[in-house]
DNA sequence: TACAATTATGAAAGTGCTTTCATTAAAATA
DNA sequence: TATTTTAATGAAAGCACTTTCATAATTGTA
């Protein structure tokens, strides 16, 4: 198969199988360009001289190298997987691999931040829900490495965003706006250093549309708990019990939103007569169970990022984009 | 630094520099071949760009980190993610980066399939629920990269699978003791053409264990509907409208199961005491609705073609391996 | 001071690939 | 059968550098 000579180039395959490197080339890159006949033969002499194409030859041709990385906190809340699939289909329209770089630590962070511009090896990367500090950003920024990070702006990279405040006072609206007086928040806790808590934003959101509307929330009625469904349920049953108990509650998070639901489930509560529920993120879960929540479009955050992303590839002198997607309500059945 | 242009070149350096490229290469490269006044400029011209030498730039990404790609389907079904994750999640622990390739076309596949053994750029593949044919095999094994199969095996590579056929027996066979006696099987269509179909084995294994059990099914009760929740949901409603309607569904995966269950509920229809319902697969929405499931522990699978994909990595010398999954009837309440 | 060495530089020829464009052969249509 | 389409191929022009070789300027030597 191999013989111990210099690595083979595409020259010595043209030569072997007798057509030209253009074909060569074609029988890698786009074989369905190329007469099956002729395949088969390119291919034959490709495995007799065990030919590899070498990857910084190709980089250099193309001007790109065909590959974006992702950067994204352990794989794990169903809001980042419908991001990710957000990008991942993008990408794959756009004929991009997708190279992932999961965090679950401040220090892994920081070795991707720090070697990832470096290494020449990505056309752009995405930063996703994850903190980057000045230092950060000046070695992307050094490095030409074009970047878009989602929900943690900074004023001098690509950024696609919500407005968490605003959203937990959308939420808090609507509940009022239904008549709902005693509300109770819930929330996530006990992240990990590495990552980012929009929640506490959307608590102020929450908050602040309380305040506006002349409502006193009882401090008992607000409560984080491990991000899960199990710790949501153990806490909507301790929120039910209280005397003179909330009637709606809004949860921050969709994932703990139907943590109560399943509590209210347990109880024999009816939602949303006994009990209003509102969650926030939208993920697909939501719809199945009819939880009305706050529409953030997870899916198109992905895609909007590699829009953003691609297009600062194409035309690097493009100014930077923060881009805010909007909120929505989505009225389902559970307020 | 930078201004917005396109990422400058050895060219930019030279203009604004006045020396030719063959100076700022000397420049970079080797630098005491050059006149120390000259150097200077050349060196304030290129922090003046920000230039970026892409090969040595590629040169330091001689990191020692590895690369395993992921060949998945369309990153779409619950499934699959969750196997995503158990890659992932084991990839992260190691040193290795995770490059994902997903197919949506045959064609897609097969350029995957032909060109990725030979760029030299992976340590390791893993192919999800995806065929893969003896040409491809020979390919793999040609250049000597270390793939492991999920879901679709082949003699000559590594695998981690189940019994479908199994599977179905058993899901069969627990309604069965259960006293039920008019099961309908309910199965997934349109599978695009690149795709593996398990579901066609589950239903073996459903005809298997009825006929052990000398059980007559109708083909009425027999069906198969594009794989999403909404189909399923009317699927169901016809079926449960049937005269003599069965008393029992086996949804042959738990995407389905869940449409089936949301049909319940709209039409008022008691589970399990009126119809109960087992599913496959056990992803994390099974566990949340308390849906009585076949489980495949999928993030397992996916931990296991790392973990078997490293070992083979680490000594090529060892033997190819297939792993069965065990399959278990996971009782929650809908049976 | 004439001539060889040395040093600093640029022109141009690689490097291994991709891609555009033109050409030819084959198939489809009139 | 003549003519337009389409498919399959090769020639050649990049791509972003490195390297070789030739040339000019400077220094050293007799």
């Amino acid at each position: 198969m191999k013989n111990g000579k210099k690595a083979p180039t595409i020259f010595d395959v043209s030569a072997l199988s007798g057509f030209s490197i253009s074909t060569i080339s074609r029988v890698i890159n786009n074989p369905e360009k190329v007469n099956a006949e002729t395949r088969q033969k390119v291919n034959n002499a490709i495995d007799q001289l065990g030919f590899v194409p070498k990857a910084e030859a190709r980089a250099r041709a193309l001007r790109f190298m065909g590959r974006i990385g992702v950067i994204t906190p352990f794989f794990t809340a169903p809001s980042f997987i419908q991001r990710m699939r957000g990008i991942a289909n993008s990408l794959s329209k756009e004929n991009f691999d997708l190279v992932i770089y999961t965090v679950d630590s401040n220090n892994r962070l920081q070795s991707y931040l720090s070697s990832l511009p470096l290494t020449g090896n990505l056309d752009g990367l995405v930063i996703m829900s994850l903190p980057v500090n000045d230092n950060d950003v000046k070695r992307l920024l050094d490095y030409h490495l074009p970047t878009t990070l989602i929900e943690y702006p900074h004023p001098l990279i690509n950024s696609v965003e919500i407005d968490d405040v605003e959203g937990g006072r959308i939420a808090t609206e609507y509940l009022i706006k239904k008549g709902h007086r005693r509300i109770a928040f819930l929330g996530d806790s006990d992240l990990p250093e590495y990552s980012i808590h929009p929640v506490s934003f959307r608590l102020k959101g929450f908050r602040k549309a309380l305040k506006s509307a002349n409502i006193e929330v009882p401090e008992s009625f607000i409560r984080l708990a491990p991000y899960n469904q199990e710790q949501a349920r153990q806490i909507a049953k301790e929120l039910i019990d209280l005397p003179n108990s909330p009637t709606a509650i809004f949860a921050a998070t969709d994932l703990q939103a139907l943590g109560v639901l399943k509590a209210t489930r347990q109880l024999g509560i009816k939602v949303p007569d006994d009990l209003a529920i509102i969650g926030f993120d939208d993920i697909d879960m939501a719809d199945f169970e009819d939880l009305t929540t706050v529409r953030q479009h997870l899916d198109e955050s992905g895609r909007l990022a590699i829009e953003i992303l691609l297009s600062h590839i194409a035309d690097s002198s493009r100014p930077v984009q923060h881009v805010y997607l909007p909120l929505t309500v989505i009225e389902r059945l559970t307020v």
